[in-house]
DNA sequence: ATCGAATATGCAATATTGTTGCATTAAAAA
DNA sequence: TTTTTAATGCAACAATATTGCATATTCGAT
């Protein structure tokens, strides 16, 4: 959880209305403390009360459009989300299991990546930088 | 292409056959200039020849298990193949571009990436760094 | 070279993840 | 309140990847 993070008022400074769905999606999302599927954001959901598998699919692409969530690789099949880059929140490379599918956040400062001296040359429009190590967790190195 | 590659022995090398079909998946993969989709590599063999696209995935997933190719995440829902890292081709950085799904080989030190100081206190085992950038390729920025 | 075992490939079906079109409901504006 | 717009639900669909099992190919021993 963030606690520099109201999710009400952060939904509605990018002009997206805080309806029920999208304040708990977006709770969901930044409650917790890795990254997460859209299909364990719906099941979450799911437990409490009623909500649309492709609702929740158009709200996780709406909430990432307006920058307020992110979407991460992974190495398997499915994009994970969590909450976006801000003030309170630096970017940071997150870790894979290729084993059990767990994402952990890693220390913004555990690992330095220079991009400037590419943005300079490169053609093209660089939006985001992604870091991402793959690999077995703790909890699965000792399962084996 | 690599020069420094000869696939027949590349594959012997790593304890696998070097059936028909495993040296012409790996041919497309080696001799293309940048990462491509499993898609986009049976649909280069069908041309020629002919293949099961199941085949094509077994075998990406015996080169990519065997070491000899790299599996890429984009920020699009397909994985990108390349050849893997060795002592001929340094790890580096991709640009994934958004629109087009294009992906580009960066230079090896167009960007810097520190990541022996987490190597010593992770817990876990890493296997893999990643680095991509997405964004808009030059090509697709002149065309808006 | 021949036979039997092991491996590789093909094919159909299925799984997983994500998207689209359109009807319905809820909210905002007039 | 009425009209208009936006959000959600539902069913169908699409793209990508995987599985099970049948067939074909290759390997190793004789
Ligand atoms: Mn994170
Ligand atoms: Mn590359
Ligand atoms: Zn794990
Ligand atoms: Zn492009």
């Amino acid at each position: 959880m963030c606690l520099h993070c109201n999710y009400q008022e952060l939904l509605t400074s990018v002009n997206l209305e805080a309806t029920e769905s999208r304040l708990r999606v977006l709770e969901v999302v930044g409650n917790n403390s890795f990254p997460m599927s859209a299909g364990d954001i719906y099941k979450t959901l799911e437990r409490n009360s009623t909500i649309n598998r492709v609702t929740v699919y158009r709200i996780l692409d709406l909430l990432v459009g307006s920058g307020i969530v992110e979407r991460l690789s992974t190495g398997g099949r499915s994009a994970y989300y969590g909450l976006a880059p801000n003030n309170f929140h630096k970017p940071h490379p997150h870790f894979y299991c290729k084993q059990c599918g767990q994402m952990d956040c890693l220390n913004p400062d555990s690992l330095t990546v220079k991009v400037e001296s590419l943005s300079k040359t490169f053609p093209g429009r660089i939006d985001k930088v992604e870091v991402r190590l793959d690999g077995i967790c703790k909890n699965c190195l000792k399962q084996n």
